[in-house]
DNA sequence: AGCACGCCGACT
DNA sequence: GTCGGCGTGCTC
């Protein structure tokens, strides 16, 4: 007997590490390829979809081999370096390959059996059941096919597979594993004439006879004179909808037709990605400035593969990128543009759409699934005619199947949600940028108007390539910056409400000139929490270790860590008293509040909860740069890519919250925001002004805030990362035990830092709690690890993964969780 | 992750 | 006695 010649490594979308070999039936010998998706089976039954990794002879020993199913592609929809950037991500990030090809592929794409129960065909009616499989066979035989979680409904149990086995061995039911169709073509039905009536003469004919048939002379009329209008190629079809629309007719006068004869209607697959070939737009010209900035940029990239772009706001940086981008595209490269989620506005993407066309395709969460499909296969035929050359998108856009990548632009590059949260893998899509570039020879450009203290430190340290741009564009000045005293205030009783008399006066003044506000404030929400007047008892989440905050327009108190939300108390728990009052403020409460002093002003909040809508989020912009809004009230999404013309004023309500962070970061970030926010002020030919309200005056970042000087800022949270050992001085990894009992979370997490410190020693911090110790009802507890960057950083990473998987291993501890998150931020 | 198996407490 | 909980082990 011959066995199976040819194996698979797969790659299976699940947590486990490594890959996982099937045999090749020989009749797929000649078409599988490294990079084709496959239909395998895992396990007794689930059915998933793998990507081969690899293609061998080697027969693998100590256990069976399973066959793969069937190949799905034709051709390979992963290439080489996508393999490459996954295989580094998974060591790098500490995850699994599985991890990554979860997070790489758009949804469509990785099809995932579900198990559905049917009836039998020949059901033997003397059977016996027991009340709760005659509900199972009652539904069956009006549904047909029930899936596992809907009978799980159907008898409002979590499990309900012991009945569902019962009922197989009663033969009563059979089971099968069905795969999502996943990714469908989009269709749409075009109408055509039919062969017969396609000369002159005949049409003639008809249109003669159809006299006394109005409606259809009329849409038969209509059709011809969309169809004239199109070349040969497209073979006279027109859209069926756009037919109906134009003739101002119902479906009845076109399917008389068609039953005529007449015209034709077929069914054909289009495209769900928006191509309109509209004019493009010249390049504009760079100012002189903008012009030696990329002339520096070209000639940095010859010595050095990462250029770092240090911009102050409106001083033109995406006007410089544009005319990067078309260079490398002229070279025949792709372009990748990374952009923070939230900063992927209509505005950025209107302009490169306007000078790059149809070239550029846009990849981001707000696409649907099936277009992100379209625009991977777009990418993934380079030859096609449509095919895209620059992509704009966000951190997942790193994992699109880019065969020939001349350049990758990171902007916004400080920002911190460029980094995975969760799930895993947790990576860093600025580093992992760099990383995908070097695979493809291609450069990376970072730019920002405030850079990383990490990028920073390596601009000037020599490892990227350095450019610095001050002036801003058409020469605005940069605002002016008042502090507000609000402790001094507080004490004197001058604060109204939560403004300084200050930022009140101002705002009067703006409004009055017709100018418009961005009021700051770093929370959202109505007030972070409410307290009992009398015993000071605050609402907490029943799920996690958080104060509720409160959300005044839903009038429910919300966590925002897990979503929970309920009612509000009508009176105190705990003493029983019935007032209880705000606490702090949000983004709502501000709202509502300088409504009070401003009656008269348009107000607008922009935050997580008033943009959950799809569109939200541009109408409020559209509307704030239409000047339908005068006062705008936002968190840190009013700081991103928005070029808003006539704001003079920014106020930041409460500087304080964010410096008091307790996170290493927490200066840069302040100062990051600060300087960000203060950015959106003053535009065209007026100096714009920025009021920082804060309790602390004399701080050092408030200084440099108003100052505007990066280089004291930098270089003293520089000096101090330096002395306590963090990060750009060294690696963190940051090791997040977890466990439903504080006990067992306790025991697990000492074992393992005992475990670790015979290496890392002081370089290890905790195990202590987080500030939210409890998630969901999972206590947490953290170990932080520095590694020094001189050290063999590879081996360090190996001992600690060996660690974690060693105490898991240990029946003492295996019921713990261990989350492994690298470069945290 | 998902699933099966096996052990233990609390109810018809 | 069985139902349903959860801890444990395995998947090419």
């Amino acid at each position: 007997m011959f066995g199976p010649t040819l194996f698979a490594d797969v790659i299976l979308p699940l947590p486990l590490e490594g890959s996982f070999t099937f045999a090749l039936p020989q009749e797929m010998e000649g078409s599988a390829e490294v990079g084709k998706r496959v239909i395998v089976q895992f396990g007794r039954k689930k059915i998933y979809t793998g990507i081969i990794k690899e293609i061998h002879s080697t027969k693998p020993e100590g256990y069976e081999v399973k066959e793969v199913f069937e190949i799905i592609d034709d051709k390979p929809i992963v290439n080489h370096f996508q393999l490459l950037l996954w295989q580094w991500m998974a060591d790098y990030y500490m995850c699994t390959p599985g991890e990554v090809y979860r997070a790489a592929l758009p949804t469509g794409l990785k099809l995932e059996s579900e198990t559905n129960v049917l009836l039998q065909n020949d059901l033997p009616d003397d059977i016996e059941l027991s009340e709760k499989e005659e509900t199972i066979i009652a539904f069956l035989k009006s549904e047909a096919q029930l899936s596992i979680s809907r009978v799980n409904e159907i008898l409002g149990l979590k499990n309900a597979i012991p009945y569902v086995k019962s009922l197989i061995e009663k033969r009563a039911v059979v089971i099968e594993e069905k795969l999502d169709d996943g990714f469908k073509a989009k269709t749409e039905s075009f109408v055509r004439l039919a062969p017969d009536y396609q000369q002159e003469e005949k049409l003639t004919e008809v249109l003669d006879k159809l006299t006394r048939a109005h409606k259809q002379h009329d849409l038969l009329m209509t059709f011809l004179c969309l169809s004239e209008s199109y070349s040969e190629e497209d073979k006279k079809k027109i859209s069926r909808k756009q037919l109906l629309k134009e003739a101002a007719t119902n479906h009845g006068t076109l399917n008389s037709l068609v039953k005529k004869g007449i015209l034709e209607i077929n069914e054909e697959e289009v495209s769900r990605l928006h191509f309109n070939s509209t004019e493009k737009k010249e390049l504009k010209p760079l100012s002189e400035i903008q012009q030696d900035v990329y002339a520096n940029l070209k000639a940095g990239f010859q010595e050095k593969d990462v250029a770092l772009l240090h911009g102050v706001t409106s001083s033109g940086k995406t006007e410089i990128y544009i005319h990067l981008i078309a260079d490398y595209l002229k070279q025949g490269k792709q372009v990748l543009y990374l952009l923070p989620e939230i900063a992927l506005t209509a505005q950025i993407i209107n302009r490169l759409k306007t000078v790059f066309g149809d070239k550029a395709g846009i990849y981001h969460s707000r696409y649907s699934d099936a277009e992100r499909v379209e625009t991977w296969y777009n990418i993934l035929n380079t030859d096609a005619e449509n095919s895209y050359q620059l992509i704009l998108g966000a951190r997942s856009a790193l994992f699109l199947p880019f065969s020939n990548l001349g350049l990758i632009i990171v902007d916004e590059e400080h920002e911190t949600s460029y980094k995975q949260q969760s799930p895993a893998p947790r990576y860093h899509a600025r580093d992992s940028a760099i990383v995908l570039a070097n695979m493809h020879g291609a450069k990376t450009l970072l730019g920002t108007a405030t850079p990383s203290l990490e990028s920073y430190y390596n601009a000037k340290y020599g490892r990227y390539h350095f450019v610095e741009l001050f002036s801003r564009y058409l020469d605005i000045q940069m605002p002016e910056v008042e502090i507000a005293d609000i402790k001094t205030a507080r004490r004197k009783k001058l604060m109204k409400s939560i403004f300084s008399p200050q930022l009140l006066a101002s705002v009067e003044h703006s409004l009055t000139q017709g100018e418009q506000v961005i009021l700051f404030q770093n929370r959202r929400g109505f007030s972070p929490y409410l307290e009992c007047n009398s015993c000071g008892w605050v609402p907490r989440c029943t799920q996690c270790d958080v104060s509720l905050t409160y959300h005044k327009f839903t009038n429910y108190l919300v966590c925002h860590y897990c979503g929970h939300s309920q009612s509000i108390p009508r009176a105190c728990p705990d003493c029983k008293d019935e007032k209880i009052s705000t606490r702090g403020f949000g983004t709502e409460k501000v709202e509502d509040e300088i409504a009070i002093f401003f009656p008269q002003a348009r107000i607008q909040r922009m935050d997580l909860d008033s943009t959950r809508s799809k569109n939200s989020y541009t109408k409020i912009i559209t509307d704030f740069e239409a000047g339908d809004v005068d006062i705008l009230v936002g968190t840190q999404m009013v700081s991103k890519g928005l070029d808003f013309d006539n704001v003079s004023l920014v106020g930041i309500l409460n500087a304080d919250s964010m410096m008091n962070f307790p996170d290493f970061r927490a200066f840069e970030r302040s100062f990051q925001m600060m300087a960000q926010v203060s950015g959106r002020a003053g535009r065209k030919n007026r100096q714009g002004k920025v009021i920082i309200q804060v309790s602390d005056p004399e701080h050092p970042i408030i200084k440099d805030v108003k100052e505007n000087n990066f280089e004291a800022m930098y270089n003293h949270q520089l000096a101090e990362r330096h002395l306590f050992h963090y990060p750009p001085f060294v690696r963190l990894v940051m090791l997040s035990v977890r466990h439903r009992d504080v006990e067992q979370v306790n025991k697990t997490a000492d074992a393992l830092a005992i475990k670790l410190r015979t290496v890392f020693g002081l370089f290890l911090l905790g195990p202590e709690f987080p500030i939210i110790k409890r998630v969901q009802n999972r206590y947490h507890k953290n170990i932080l690890i520095k590694i020094k960057k001189d050290k063999d950083a590879s081996g360090k990473r190996e001992f600690i993964r060996q660690s974690c998987k060693d105490i898991l291993l240990n029946p003492y501890h295996r019921s713990a969780q261990i989350v492994i998150d690298v470069d945290p931020m």
